[in-house]
Formats: C-alpha cells, sequence, structure tokens
DNA sequence: TGTTAGCACTCATCATCATCGAGTGCTAAC
DNA sequence: GTTAGCACTCGATGATGATGAGTGCTAACA
C-alpha cells in the first residue's frame, strides 16, 4: 500500500495530537481539527489503512489510534520541522560558573533539564588516545611521596605512595627521569607487562614506588575512557505517567539514572554512530537495547570542545516526547557550548 | 496520666506491628500478639489513654492506631535494643575496589543501601582545618605550566596556567620557593589581601602565575569544606507507599536526592550535633526542617577517619522505618570503616 | 477497682451492576 | 471517492450493598 500524501498528513495529526494529549485519538477528533476538511468516516478508513501498515494500532477495540514505534520513527524522520531554537540562558548561567569543568557540565545538563521538562544527561569530553606526557614524584613528607602524571589533553592523576623511609633527593631524582624516559609518550596499551618489568627492575629496590606510579598512570588514561556522567532531572521522570505507572519500571530508571549505569552505554552508541558532528540522533522504544527504557525515546547529540575531546549530552523522555522542543533546546546549547568553547 | 509499664508494653507492641504492616493495628491484634494476656477490651481502653496522651492515633473513625511522631521518639529512645549488628560484607567489597577515596565511598553508600533497604547518604571527610603542605610548579608544555598544591590530609588539588613563552627553570624554581616559604604552613583565612599582594611584588612578572597557585590553593581548601556527597537507592524511595503515594512529593525528593540538595543541611546537622563519635541520631518527621523530608525519618552518624577528618552517613526511610535494623548496619559499617582506616 | 463479654455503630474496602460515551467497522446512498 | 447512519464494543464512571475490622460504651464479674 501506497502512503499517500493525505495518509502523511492523517498520521502527523494523529501523532502531533497525541504528543500533546496523551490519549488515543480518535477519528473525528483529526476530522475537526486538520484543515483536510474530510468526514470522521474519511479519515476512519485512511486510519485503518495506516494500522494495516503498522504505524499506528489501537490499544483496544474502541479506542483511538496511537502511533507505534514505526511511526514515531517516520515522524521523527520526515516531519520534523527541525526544531525552532529556544533560547536558552546558558550565557547567565556561565556568568556565575565556577571555573571547575564539572560544575560547567552540573549547569549544563540542569539547564537541559529544565529547559525540556526530561531527565538528561552529559558526559564529560573523553580524549580519545591519551599518552602519557609528564610524570613527577616529589618528597612531601619524610614517609609520604606525591606521584604526579599528565596526559595529553592536560588531564591531570595524583597519587600518594607511602615509604617507609625518606628517599634522597637524588634517589628521587633518578627515578623522575627513569619513569620519564620510560614512560613519556606511550598510551595504556602500550604499557605492557614487559615494559613494567624493565621498569621496576631499573628502579631496583624503589620498584613498589615504580609499579605504583605506572598503575596511577594507567588509571588516569582509563578512568577517562569510562567517562564521567552528570545527570539532572530525574525526578521528572514521575511526571509522564507512562514511565511512572508501574512503580517497578519508573525505579529501575531512577536507580539507572542515579548510579548512571546503562548511561555509559548511551554515551557509546551515540559517539560511534555520530557520522557528523552536531548531529542529533533518536532513539526510540527498543531502538535502545537496555531494558528499563524500553518505552522510552533517547535524544542525544555529540559536542566536540577540539582537540578530540568529544562528549555526549542525552535527553530521555517517554515516547511520547515533544521531539521539536527537545531538538530545538539541544541544538541551542550545543551551539553556544560551541561558542564557548572557542574563547 | 501515667505511663504505666503496661501502656509501654503496648505502646511497644503496636509500633513494632505496624513498622512491619503498614497497617493501623487493633486492638485485637495486640491482645492475642502480646504476653500481656489481656483482652482486646482491655487493650482498647488503654489505646484510649494512648491516644489521649498523644502518641498514638486513628487515621479515621473505627480504623486501628498508628503511631504519632512522639509515639516513635518515644519508642527510638527507650525501647529499642541498640539493634543486633547484621553482617555486611565489606570486606568483599573493599578487596575489589579501587584506590580512590571516591570509589569507596560510593561503593559504602551502596552498601548501606542495599542492606538496610533505604536511600542513602555519605558525606566525604572534610578537613577542618586544612593547612597547605606543599606546592609545585612544572613545566609541562611550552605554554602550560602545572600548579599542584597538597594540603594536610593529603588532598592533593592541581591547576593549569598558561603562559605565553616558556620560563626559564631557573625562574620556575624561584617561584616554587617563592610560594613554598610563603604559603606552607597556612590555611586560607590567613591568606589575606595584603599577603597575596606581597607574593605578587615578589613574583615581578610572574605575578600572575602566583595568583593562579594561590585561587588553586584557596579553593583546594575551600572546596573540602562543602563536603561531596553520594547517594545510592533513591528509586527505594518508590518502594514505600507512604513516601510514593504523591507523586509531586515524591519527585521533590527523589531530585534532592540527584542535586545532593538538602542533604548538605543533614550533614551540617549531624556533623553539629554530634556529641560523641559513633552516636546515631534519629530525626522524626518535623524533627529535618526540610520541607521535602516531613514524612521522613533520618538516621544519621559521623564517622572518623581520624586527623580531623570526620564525615556522615544517613539513611532516609519512611518513619515507619525498620530503626533496628539501620542502626544495626549503621553500627556494623561504621565499625568497618574504623577498622579499614586505621591500616 | 480492674477486667471482660457483649453489642451497637462507624467506615474503608471490595465486588457487582448499570450507565455513558467515545470510538469503531460496515453498509448504503450520494 | 466521500459521507451519513447505525449497530456494536469496551473502558470509564458512579451508585449500591455486603463485608469485616475496629471502636466506644455499658453492664456484669472477680
Amino acid at each position: 500500500m501506497e502512503l499517500t500524501e493525505r495518509k502523511m498528513k492523517i498520521l502527523q495529526a494523529i501523532i502531533r495530537n497525541y504528543l500533546e494529549s496523551g490519549e488515543p485519538v480518535g477519528s473525528r477528533t483529526i476530522s475537526k481539527f486538520t484543515d483536510l476538511h474530510l468526514s470522521s468516516a474519511t479519515i476512519r478508513n485512511e486510519m485503518s489503512d495506516l494500522e494495516e501498515m503498522g504505524l499506528i494500532r489501537q490499544p483496544h477495540t474502541s479506542a483511538g489510534r496511537i502511533p507505534t514505534d514505526a511511526g514515531y520513527r517516520l515522524y521523527v524522520d520526515n516531519m520534523l520541522q527541525g526544531g525552532q531554537e529556544e533560547e536558552t540562558s546558558l550565557k547567565d548561567v556561565l556568568l556565575e560558573r565556577g571555573d571547575r569543568l564539572e560544575e560547567l557540565l552540573q549547569q549544563v545538563v540542569r539547564l537541559l533539564s529544565t529547559n525540556t521538562n526530561y531527565p538528561s544527561m552529559i558526559s564529560a569530553p573523553v580524549i580519545r588516545q591519551g599518552k602519557i606526557k609528564f610524570i613527577q614524584l616529589s618528597q612531601i613528607d619524610p614517609t609520604d611521596i606525591l606521584g604526579v602524571v599528565v596526559i595529553e589533553g592536560n588531564v591531570v592523576r595524583s597519587t600518594m605512595i607511602h615509604v617507609d623511609e625518606p628517599l634522597e633527593s637524588k634517589t628521587l631524582l633518578r627515578l623522575n627521569m627513569l619513569l620519564n624516559n620510560a614512560l613519556c609518550g606511550l598510551s595504556t596499551d602500550e604499557i605492557t607487562l614487559g615494559l613494567v618489568q624493565e621498569i621496576k627492575q631499573q628502579a631496583g629496590e624503589h620498584s613498589e614506588i615504580a609499579q605504583h606510579v605506572i598503575e596511577a598512570a594507567a588509571e588516569a588514561i582509563h578512568s577517562d575512557t569510562k567517562p564521567r556522567i552528570y545527570t539532572s532531572g530525574a525526578d521528572k521522570i514521575l511526571e509522564y505517567p507512562e514511565l511512572a505507572e508501574d512503580n517497578a519500571k519508573a525505579g529501575r530508571l531512577i536507580g539507572d539514572f542515579e548510579e548512571k549505569k546503562n548511561l555509559a552505554s548511551i554515551v557509546q552508541e551515540a559517539l560511534d554512530s555520530d557520522d557528523q558532528d552536531g548531529d542529533i540522533q533518536v532513539y526510540i522504544g527498543n531502538e535502545m537495547p537496555m531494558a528499563s527504557m524500553q518505552n522510552c525515546s533517547v535524544v542525544t547529540a555529540t559536542y566536540d570542545l577540539g582537540g578530540g575531546m568529544k562528549g555526549t549530552i542525552g535527553v530521555i523522555g517517554p515516547k511520547r516526547m515533544d521531539y521539536d522542543r527537545v531538538i530545538g533546546v539541544m541544538k541551542q546549547i550545543m551551539r553556544q557550548l560551541d561558542e564557548l568553547y572557542k574563547k
């Protein structure tokens, strides 16, 4: 069966209506509200066709129609106006921001959530291939040594190493040089067991310290591969009956949000599938594999702060989500993030 | 009216029963389940008295009785057995822990929440009066300088300082000495504007770098005064009808949890009111001033890792909370934290 | 004087049942 | 191809009555 112009219009009308009301929408409503000027009976015939095509369905006999996942997909792909951009107040927020990235992200995600009214997330930027740039050991106390590791992108990690007796400054210097020579320019996968052995051997009696530093370095690179995620607006889950109807499901969703579980996979998915920067992805229903999000839609976008520092922002809501608005807000925020980091 | 031994026993029986069932408890239930061997009629008379004393109340005529806040208070203060300690598996958790404090805390709070089945929180330890112990500047790139500050309790903060052209290693050394000499041993409130001016003057053309480092140092001390809070088990809120009955209220509670709002006041309250370490505090209903927690109880305890590093753990639940169990689990965890940090 | 049995009364809960109305599919007429 | 009309379905709503847990009160009892 062919999807005529008129069928498209009707489908669009159904979805628009359903997004607003959340109620199944009947033929009479459509006949009244569109500029098609068709009687409800005609609409009914068309609806019957649309149902056959798998784009809408009846929750039960003698109820109106609601869109299926396929219907949503068609809508998102072809019928969206691309979202007029909302005027968000990122600038105001940023004026009062602290200087720390963490707080910035927290504020951005809060902004995203308040403007869309959906639970939202943001992942801290990941450095793709972090290489070690700088290592330094310093004697802090007679029995404590501070190890600092800097990797590409100027991410800093520090570790405290406890020793039984103070090291001579000469020894410390030697260790510093040894570690820098051996490790600088390497990324995690280049730090082999053999290499570690070799370094430890060269470090002699201080092999334990070397070990510590290497571990810290590895962790520094690794812990930024597994990006930090910030969330906001988890409480909004309860505002959408289709997410909150079942306490157990809502609980799982909230739990996932709090623990940042599963959100990591969303981030990964978004980073992978994103062919073009600033592109916005929409996942409907079980297009997301996570069990807790079977009846959700997820909208994601990738931001790029330059230098390969990429992260993801995402909004999670019911399938009956105001896609237009969400996409608008997202575009706006992405653009402002861009501007902000050009400086 | 006097609170006789028998009245106490009846009150206790009512509360015990109510904690388990969540249903108003009637006279007949008490007469059957206690070893008092009294008829329901007698119990009714006593209950009538207890109601007059404000310890229990009827949600409506011809329903059983439930405890009032005052009743709970009496119960918590006088009738609790102090909780047999639960066997929690902190050790297992800790075996697989990473070395980072953050992860440790996250795991502890998760443990607390799974064992009690209530939403829980933990605050990272605050250093009361952090003094600067060590400062170091290192040239990382031609145009980037890494500043590292260590304060008491071995808390490390780092900052990246961008310069227009590389510094000579001699200059760097001089700055290092200058900053260490000027700032080591000081806490934030001792860093006056005058002192900052003086340092900047001595730094000469590099006053900007000095400024940066001082700010980082100040922030290092400051950001640990406003403690980080970790939470777990927010989803469990939905498991308790008295918290979830009203979607709006549950939402506010979940929101508070996610944003860590208001939890800071709990931490403060607990740290202040705690006269003795390891003491456990119970707040019932509006003994906590936060609006979102009017019909909750909060159980807190203060842990001490030595060296003035104190933090708070807390469990939030419905008034009808299994106080005995919660207190038991808390004691257990406190003890294990203690043991752990003796090493 | 304290305890208990008995009784009338209250009130939330639950299932039943009829009603209502939104919405459909089908048919026949335009 | 479009529309009006009609019978039919089925969830939602609300009234009704039965049930039963629980109370307060009174009178009898030890």
